[in-house]
DNA sequence: GTACATTGTGAATTGTGAATCACAATTCTG
DNA sequence: CAGAATTGTGATTCACAATTCACAATGTAC
């Protein structure tokens, strides 16, 4: 059955969503012309009608990622003042996402597979440091407000709160779901708000 | 030039040591059975020799890796008496581990990209287990010490861990070497220590 | 040295997936 | 409606890598 005749906007959008539903469903190594034909429902050369190539649609999904991302981090920002609160937020959200979006940590730990191609990975690089950067200034925020300790530098406390969630999402997916992500992250919290949190500043204590 | 014949034990190791390195080179994708054959110097058909299919190479690869693993482990255990030290020794050897044998993270991040052979992965599966049982029983002695809090799962302590090394690693690989993993270990260990020690041990303080 | 097993070789086969192309259908514009 | 632009289709090409196979070389046992 032919497929109907849709804008070429549309089917970018389309496109660019099946590839990140297939990403997310199995890998990278899965992500097909085929396959994105099959699910958008349009014959696979068709898909060459608005994508340059596949490695153009890679592009496209990092763009959504990206957006998703930082878009997470502004939510927080607006739901809650306090720099603690709103990394503790953060981190829920953070979790959340990689449920949601599969997609999101098989493309982050994809560049592994396949190196070598430098340059298409720096966009990931990119969105990578725009995170980190969005989360040390929260850190930030938190050593002007007294309640994070000002001799941890903000982009430390950044990368160690990003490996609160990478092996748990790391384990999560090895034991076939078995591993508890968010269990680890609500035990893990405390732990690292011990390490993070300032000496003199203990009005803080509802944060398990 | 034909390669000199060679009995199928030697063959197999070199086989299993040139897979590493290709993987730890280029990453999953770009380990070939040509490839192997170039490194070893025999003609690619002649890997069929001493493997069953390319898959079985690539369980000899993750049987290398385990038990590099494991090795660093009961090195750092006969080095080093006193929970804290060892962990942060452990520390150390992890990094160097994966800076030496980059087909480390390559092969335990790969299973994102080919996900869906769940079966293939859950050798890497247990020997993730393994690593994590040997750094938790690492964090239970030094809870029996007293260095250690008791109220941390020694678990969550394990995967908090890795989630030291794992982002650094992460990210010195996709910034192209910028990012200085070893700096972030050394800077992200005193506040993980303070997250961990016991409150009224104070005895260890050189652990900047 | 002769039979036999082992290992190496090159060619051929097969499978996969990206990309191209000529052509058909559809929609838009006048 | 006529013509142009856009989008969809199927066949096809291309590159690449895994695997198989018949055969050659090498080594081993008797």
């Amino acid at each position: 059955m032919r497929a109907v005749k849709t804008e070429t906007d549309i089917r970018r959008d389309q496109i660019a969503e099946a590839a990140m539903e297939l990403i997310g469903a199995g890998g990278l190594s899965s992500l097909s012309i085929a396959g994105i034909g099959e699910r958008v429902g349009i014959v696979p050369s068709a898909v060459y009608r608005h994508y340059k190539g596949k490695d153009a649609v890679l592009d496209a999904v990092l763009q959504l990622l990206r957006a998703r991302m930082l878009a997470h981090v502004e939510a927080v920002r607006g739901e809650t003042p306090g720099a603690l609160l709103r990394l503790r937020l953060l981190l829920v959200r953070h979790m959340t996402m990689l449920v949601e979006h599969p997609a999101f940590s098989h493309v982050v730990f994809a560049h592994f597979s396949h190196a070598g191609h430098a340059a298409r990975w720096s966009g990931l690089h990119d969105t990578m440091c725009a995170y980190l950067k969005e989360i040390a200034r929260i850190v930030e925020e938190g050593q002007h407000e007294g309640a994070i300790r000002s001799d941890i530098p903000s982009r430390t406390a950044a990368v160690m709160f990003i490996g609160l969630v990478l092996p748990a999402a790391m384990l999560h997916r090895l034991s076939g779901g078995d591993f508890d992500a968010s269990a680890h992250v609500d035990a893990a919290w405390p732990v690292f708000l011990r390490g993070l949190a300032a000496d003199g500043d203990r009005r803080r204590r509802r944060s398990g």
